[in-house]
DNA sequence: AGCATCTTGTGCGGCAGCGCACAGAGCGGG
DNA sequence: CCCGCTCTGTGCGCTGCCGCACAAGATGCT
């Protein structure tokens, strides 16, 4: 159970930003539970709040021909609701809880008025913004060229470390879904990740058993965009 | 031959800025002759310019695998560099020319100041980051689902907005490498598309013949991302 | 215990695109 | 005019994934 301080830090893009500014932004936020499945925004509609997971975690989708693909992740070392930040109050993308945890919320006339009054809020959101914007590219590539198991198997890491641990809850069909690839296909893959003693999975509950062997199994863009994050907001 | 006036409202987001503030900017602007192959921006490395293209277009590429892929094109309805705006130095793209034409450019540090001085600039600039955050989602979907030949065709569409008119350069092994697939694959598309009238392609010598069935030959993607950037800087 | 439901595993035909290789076609320079 | 270069067209076997369909295991509720 983390105190009341670790909360406060545990997101990073507040613990970046300089105590005083980040009580006064904490000042205005609720803590909040959110729930796998929960519509944090939508294409084309108004963002009324700005999330900062502390222990949950958030895909970004984009809809694509009647389905959606992810095409990013956001957790503790990030926020949903940046491109406020930018002066556009209607999200381009959707983002649907994947780990359950708690959040920072905070209203979007308020968040604006932060960003206002903190310079170093603003940085570092627009520092973040960037990344995202790195990762979306490099995501692109990925989907196109990545065969499923090595795509699957970054997945599992990128979720691992904005997860609480190395346990988490994901069926290969909804896997499938932000893949953008076919139940089979995560099967299969998963299987095979199985066999080689990397993971363990089953009926959704996964377990990451090798994180070093799962790094190995997994294209670059998991390092890639971890050193993107570390260049931008080490 | 485009009057001095026209030059200086010929690019979109230029365009949209109150005319005092533009030509306080672009007084500090060269304007430049890009032609194709130019790299503007490299990924990781500093930003020392920022572009607008005035009858010129720019892909965005991101290194992927030891070879390149489009993620974004950039003419005289945006802006190269936007990420200067966010406060980071370094791309996270690489910026090559395709369509040969003028540009105004303004040193990184110059345009910083503009843009302190000018709420208008930066709004117009943010909004535009925000319709190429959405397009590179897109994008995403776009290279994994979609056949080759919708893919072509959207291309053409987009680079016959961004250039001059109907006609322009651009080889086959060339829209190979920015779309992510075999030169033999561009080969194909291209001569179903000739096939139908659609356009007429010889050595690297593209006409669209049949815009409106060109649009209909192409995905979704096209039509979505002029609604997006409407939506957004109409 | 029994049943419905959700999740996972397997099999099969098909297809878009890949890698490779080579042949022709247009164009410019010596 | 011929040579070399660039660009385009064609053929062939392969593969990773798709769509579809169905079986089997796990779970929870009555």
């Amino acid at each position: 159970m983390p105190s009341a301080v670790d909360a406060q830090t545990a997101n990073r893009i507040l613990a970046l930003v300089p105590r005083k500014d980040r009580q006064h932004l904490l000042a205005r936020c609720d803590k909040v539970a959110l729930t796998p499945a929960d519509e944090l925004c939508k294409p084309g509609e108004r963002m009324g709040y700005v999330y900062f997971p502390i222990d949950s975690f958030v895909a970004m989708v984009a809809p694509i021909d009647e389905v959606v693909m992810q095409v990013g992740m956001v957790g503790r070392e990030g926020v949903v609701g940046a491109s406020l930040m930018l002066g556009v109050d209607n999200s381009s993308l959707r983002g649907i809880v994947q780990g359950g945890g708690s959040a920072w919320r905070i209203s979007a006339a308020d968040f604006r008025e932060e960003a206002e009054r903190s310079p170093s809020l603003r940085q570092k959101v627009n520092r973040y913004l960037c990344v995202q914007i790195g990762q979306l590219a490099q995501n692109a590539g990925c989907a196109r060229f990545h065969l499923v198991e090595a795509r699957l198997a970054s997945w599992l890491l990128m979720a691992r470390d904005r997860a609480h641990g190395n346990e988490f809850f994901i069926t290969h069909e909804f896997l499938a879904n932000m893949l953008g690839v076919r139940r089979v296909g995560v099967t299969n893959a998963a299987g095979a990740l199985q066999a080689r003693k990397l993971i363990r999975y089953s009926r959704g509950n996964v377990t990451i058993l090798n994180g070093r062997g799962l790094e190995s199994a997994a294209c670059e863009c998991y390092r890639t965009g971890k050193e993107m994050y570390a260049s931008v907001l080490g």
